[in-house]
DNA sequence: GTGAAAGCGCTAACAG
DNA sequence: CTGTTAGCGCTTTCAC
């Protein structure tokens, strides 16, 4: 492998010159020398060993990244890291934690073996040794998408709560005022503000909070779908859903469907984050999408840049705002309908199936070159 | 940041000596001496400057991958990549080209200046530079679920010939005869491959070929509705679908619907491609599953096998088989409904809807915490 | 303007 | 068994 020495050699010049060449520090330099040296590392093909580098200037140009569970929405996220960091001419290095904080430890001391220049982080959750660790590291690092209590560092967040208001008041402005919600257990802080989004935008347009139609449903196959029926057999049935993840939303639909009623005709109905398929679904769903790309280039970005202002400055947060995908789940409420009776809920004998598949092999999203 | 002299100073040592238990060659060491540094180490929580060992010993326990689109699939296969690697102490470089030649260039060179220890590649298409790039590199490096010819390398792919067959003799076996199949235009070998598999699976039953259902449609929006609408009103119509793709999936399952029919009550459907929704859907997909995790990490064990193996063994290629799985929209083909009069097909007025939505707003797949 | 020399933090002969 | 020494390939004073 080629090294400066080889290119000194042939050019006839010592390697602080070259080196000199390398880094752009020509300001005092020759023209003639300048040219000879070119012409050399390009006969070479040279390119400096970025170890070596790193080990004189102590940095590596590399970034780290440690997140939690590189589900699909880090999937996405890691894009727009990798993204900004090539466009600064860093490298990324990537790991992931699997959920376990002993992982996560293990992998931000590997990082910091390796000299990463600086951190994005998104643990699972909270966890003191982390903390810790991430608080006596040298190392800059920022928080990404994650919901730790008092964090003292960078970060960058979505606005849950904007992205569920923003949703209910796209099916207020349909003209919709009985809208319901359907959501997983309150387990965690992204769950509660979806529905403290809700609520806000109920409030803000003066519509009463009703929590008969607020239906909260264990995670797992099937329990959506069992809500909505019964939302749909209410006397005075909503005319409008906001569905809080994408696996409820498919719940809706199909609960929608068995109860004999059309979505948006009878029923419209608005989600929450957006993925591939989403614009294919029957009928294509109007939804909140989290922009997950947008997300890592301003995590990258916000970290490159504490990287080059040595002057620390007081913590940054930043909020990414999701984005309702209007698509055509959710419809403007047909008033004359809404006069007339509303249409019969049927429900056929296969009501509920039940499920039993075998799902623990893991494969995954596929969508390729097909 | 601590170094080994500081270590060394405090056990009072060389650091030769602390250079030995790092690196566990304490063959010959006292047991004081090892007792008394590995004090030291823990005393002062000293971790190697990873740096500074790769330009000795060089190398840098660091893995590259360069691919070409970190689309869903890859997207799971990186996460295979990664846990394979650190299971053997390996870090990981991800790089994406974004489809772009020019970039995959640029992201091997940036492996090769980081010295990276090996590389795993997926470049979109062929590409002579790359090619030449490659073969220049001293670096080992192995191709991942890529399709070019003239591989000289170890190489990793999934056999999708496979995955077709398996998928249309489950329908065989569920006593369907009259299978259609549905595809995108064949431009490229994935595409034909799957037609390929189904063409190999009625072959060995027995089963007559009949060009009219298989139906190629252009790429786009909803133009797998209009194929099966077509299908369905043949006169010998299908009694199942072989799709081959989640897009066309999606379509087959709302043109059926359209069309008043059931799946699978009246049509069996298996498709191709496995998604987190893909079990969430009316009714439940049975669909195959390219494992693409244990790509992942197929790919990362054979390159660490060669890395380690310094002796030159010939190119292996290794085959993933994809996996059939097996839920609910494909059953047993109804003999006695098959005698009677096959269900009419009606078609509501709204027959097939123009999709004008705009979706030139990159976000993507969120199932994160909610 | 340019080169010589020191050294980043570590490993690996080679002595002792 | 343990320490001394000579680099790995590069950058960066500091002389000339």
């Amino acid at each position: 492998m080629t090294t400066i020495d080889d290119v000194a050699k042939l050019a006839g010049v010592s390697k602080s010159s070259v080196s000199r060449v390398i880094n752009g520090n020509f300001q005092y330099m020759s023209e003639e020398m300048r040219g000879k040296i070119e012409q050399a590392i390009k006969d070479l093909d040279y390119r400096p060993n970025s170890v070596a580098q790193s080990l004189k200037k102590k940095e590596t140009k590399v970034i780290g990244l440690v997140v939690g569970d590189l589900n699909s929405f880090w999937s996405v996220a890691l894009r727009g890291v990798q993204e900004e960091c090539m466009r600064n001419g860093y490298g990324l290095m990537v790991s992931e934690s699997a959920w376990d904080p002993e992982r996560d430890l293990a992998n931000i001391h590997m990082m910091k073996s390796k000299r990463v220049d600086g951190l994005i982080v998104s643990p699972i959750r909270q966890h003191k040794q982390v903390d810790d660790l991430l608080n006596s590291l040298d190392i800059p690092y920022i928080f990404a998408d994650s919901t730790w209590e008092e964090i003292v560092t960078d970060q960058v967040v979505t606005n849950t709560i904007a992205g569920a208001v923003e949703a209910v008041e796209h099916l207020i402005q349909l003209g919709h005022s009985r809208i319901a919600t359907i959501l997983f257990t309150l387990e965690n802080s992204v769950r509660k503000e979806r529905l403290e989004g809700y609520k806000r935008a109920l409030q803000k347009h003066g519509l009463p909070l009703d929590e008969t139609i607020i239906k909260i449903c264990k995670a797992g196959k099937g329990t959506g779908v069992e809500a909505v029926i019964e939302l749909l057999h209410m006397p005075d049935r909503p005319t409008a859903i906001f569905s809080t993840n994408m696996h409820l939303t498919l719940d809706v639909l199909k609960g929608v469907r068995m109860a004999g009623l059309d979505v948006p005709g009878d029923i419209s109905v608005v989600g929450y984050d957006d993925s591939e398929w989403a614009p294919l679904l029957d009928p294509p769903l109007t939804t909140v999408a989290v922009p997950a790309f947008q997300m890592g280039v301003k995590a990258a970005s916000l970290l490159i840049q504490k990287l080059q202002n040595k002057k620390p400055r007081k913590p940054k947060k930043i909020e990414i705002m999701p984005k309702l995908m209007i698509r055509h789940s959710a419809t403007q409420l047909n008033q004359s309908r809404k006069a007339d009776e509303l249409p019969v809920v049927k429900l056929s004998d296969h009501t509920l199936t039940k499920e039993k598949s075998n799902e623990n092999h893991q494969t995954g999203a596929n969508s390729r070159k097909a």
